[in-house]
RNA sequence: UCCGACGUCGUCUAAUGGCAGGACAGGGGACUUUGGAUCCUCUAAUCGUGGUUCGAAUCCACGCGUCGGAACCA
């Protein structure tokens, strides 16, 4: 992060509470940065492998890279790690980079680990020459036979003690593309008899003829993970090398590459844990899964935890960064519960989002002492705590559309909504009270209701003073703006849909994740909506313009998240 | 079984040998022209056993549990 911010605190859009503790990592940096241990300079680095799509998992992460660098006056690049030309695409490097930025993060520097192919194979040569690497033609089935088991240690490959000047020549021979794909591998010379599988003389590169979307066909052998990873972090003077618990084993050859190298400086490998949410999938293989599978209807569906998938259900970057704040960063592994991220959405629509109505699933109302062909306007704001947003107006006339779920024939205690002989109050408006309940003779399904309305109470307050329960919303029937609403839920029925019992992950998949809602009753206000607008439709939830699918005139909404419920708790109904 | 890491309210997270605190979730109440929001309030935790210490979530020992590690993946 290059550009200048105001304060650590606003800049990460955590509260400025005095003496607050910070998370291991930050306190690290900051003991380091007091010791002057890297010259008063934090570097970090976000490297993403561009082979999937990023998730609220990576949010964490960016959160974390992008953010120290921020806080603490450093800098952060984006380094792809694109070392496996057989799974990369530029279509991720594309999504990444837009991710990012919409979450808030800009990068110092935009840099790949195929940069550095070069540099890393004049250290390889380096290190071949040094009698630490060698070139080993023993087949994938050999290799894994002589690493040993966990254990038990590993045996010397034949040809583990073969001069260097030959190993030299092979290398030599592996990039000039003359030998076949897997015929042979580098390695490097480190210890096979390690109780950490890692330092049993690693991979360092494999012969695979396979065009990469940066390198093209320049290369034939490709570096693995372990021997691209903390160079790249070396040439880029990166300081602390943040990543996940899995690289914990990996950390000693981190540092042995390092060690043997003449490396420009030797970061500090730091490791946290990754984020797990309750009801849904984090890792790229899942998720690949149901993206491939239809499962969901893209990387972007608003029911994966995708950053993409995110921003398209309505979640705010906002929020997403409050998220990462409030989850913490620690070494223990957890599931954070996905109520947490609920919560911080609601926290930051609640101050952001206007007030509209929407009647999602109609029922019909004749006010039956209202004028025929009366119409008036009432006057409500768009946001009942900030009156600089400004207000709507909303045409009342003798038909009007509540929610289906706002009536009861037959009303249980402590439903406090219409039922027949009942008054309430319809928002910005009049006190209306049931009289009468019209019916399709043949389902018995209730059609319409008859209503009065009591032409005292305009704008909601009785002048006798007496008082209703509750206020619901409406819409005229006349001037309603039609809409499609979809209605998503968790993708999953199960707080962790996990591989177990014999059962797949995706047999925890909830079967009424996305209800589609087509004839949707929108007031007048709600018609410019513009794509990835978001409104509240009051009493339901945040709702958010599909920034895909809807236009003006043909509007579509995406439930971000329901609005906290008491009647939903109190009667045990999920929504 | 070997190596490594990690065990604090239901969940996430603080404590840096000195009052176990915060957030989410849950309960109760106030207020309310959104059963929303807001405000008040309550419930609720140091894996176990020893040891060191005036004092241990923290340090030590031994257990127990969880996770990760045997791709030419990252």
């Amino acid at each position: 992060m290059t550009s200048s911010k105001p304060t650590p605190e606003e800049a990460s859009g955590r509260p400025a509470a005095a003496g607050e503790s910070l998370d291991f990592i930050r306190e690290i940096v900051k003991a380091d940065l007091a010791s002057g241990k890297n010259g008063q300079r934090v570097a970090t680095r976000f490297p993403p492998e561009p082979n999937g799509y990023l998730h609220i998992g990576h949010a964490k992460s960016i959160c974390l890279n992008f953010g120290i660098a921020r806080e603490f006056g450093g800098t952060c690049n984006l380094r792809f790690d694109d070392t496996n030309p057989t799974k990369e695409d530029v279509e991720y490097v594309d999504s990444i980079k837009e991710d990012i930025r919409w979450l808030g993060f800009e990068w110092s520097k935009e840099l790949y680990a195929s940069d550095y192919f070069g540099q890393l194979y004049d250290w390889a040569e380096h290190l071949i020459r040094a009698g630490k690497a060698y070139v080993d033609e023993s087949d994938p089935d050999q290799i894994r036979e002589m690493r040993g088991t966990l254990t038990e240690p590993g045996k010397p490959s034949p040809y583990r003690d073969r001069p260097a000047e030959e190993s030299l020549a092979l290398f030599r021979k592996m990039r000039a593309g003359e030998l076949p794909d897997g015929a042979m591998v580098l390695r490097a010379r480190v210890d096979m008899t390690s109780p950490n599988l890692n330092l049993r003389d690693p991979i360092m590169y494999r012969i695979r003829r396979a065009h990469h979307h940066r390198t093209g066909d320049a290369w034939c052998i490709y570096p693995m993970y372990d021997w691209a990873h903390g160079q790249s972090d070396s040439i880029e003077q990166i300081t602390h090398s943040i990543c996940t618990l899995e690289f914990e084993n990996h950390r000693p050859l981190y540092d042995w590459f390092l060690d043997n190298l003449p490396a420009p400086s030797h970061p500090q490998q730091i490791e946290f844990a990754r984020l797990n949410l309750t009801y849904t999938v984090m890792s790229k293989r899942k998720l690949l899964r149901l993206v491939q599978d239809r499962l969901v209807s893209g990387w972007d569906d608003p029911r994966m935890p995708t950053i993409s998938g995110l921003r398209r259900r309505g979640f705010t970057a906002q929020s997403l960064r409050a998220f990462a704040d409030r989850i913490g960063v620690a070494k223990r592994e957890s599931i954070v519960d996905v109520a947490l991220l609920e919560h911080c959405v609601r926290e930051d629509l609640n101050a952001s989002a206007p007030r509209v109505m929407a009647v999602l699933r109609p029922l019909r109302v004749v006010i039956e002492n209202y004028p025929e062909d009366q119409t008036e306007e009432l006057e409500l704001p768009f946001h009942p705590d900030h009156p600089e947003m400004g207000t709507r107006k909303i045409p009342f006339s003798r038909e009007l559309f509540i929610e289906r779920d706002d009536f009861k024939e037959d009303p249980p205690k402590k439903f406090f909504r219409l039922a027949p002989g009942r008054e309430v109050r319809l928002r910005g408006g009049y006190f209306i009270k049931c009289t009468g309940v019209v019916k399709d003779p043949a389902t018995g399904e209730i059609t319409e209701l008859r209503c009065s309305y009591d032409p005292a109470t305009r704008s909601g307050a009785a002048p006798d003073g007496r008082k209703v329960k509750v206020t619901i919303h409406w819409v005229s029937a006349r001037h309603a703006v039609e809409a499609e609403v979809r209605v998503y839920d968790r993708l999953f029925t199960d707080p962790d849909p996990s591989d177990r019992d014999g059962k797949e992950f995706t047999s925890f998949l909830n079967p009424a994740s996305l209800e589609t809602l087509r004839a949707c009753k929108l007031e007048p206000a709600a018609s410019s909506a513009a794509p990835e607008s978001r409104w509240q439709f009051e009493r339901l939830g945040y709702f958010c313009a599909d920034r895909r699918d809807s236009r003006p005139g043909a509007l579509v909404f995406n439930r971000t998240v329901s609005l906290k419920d008491e009647w939903a708790r109190i009667s045990g109904a999920d929504n």
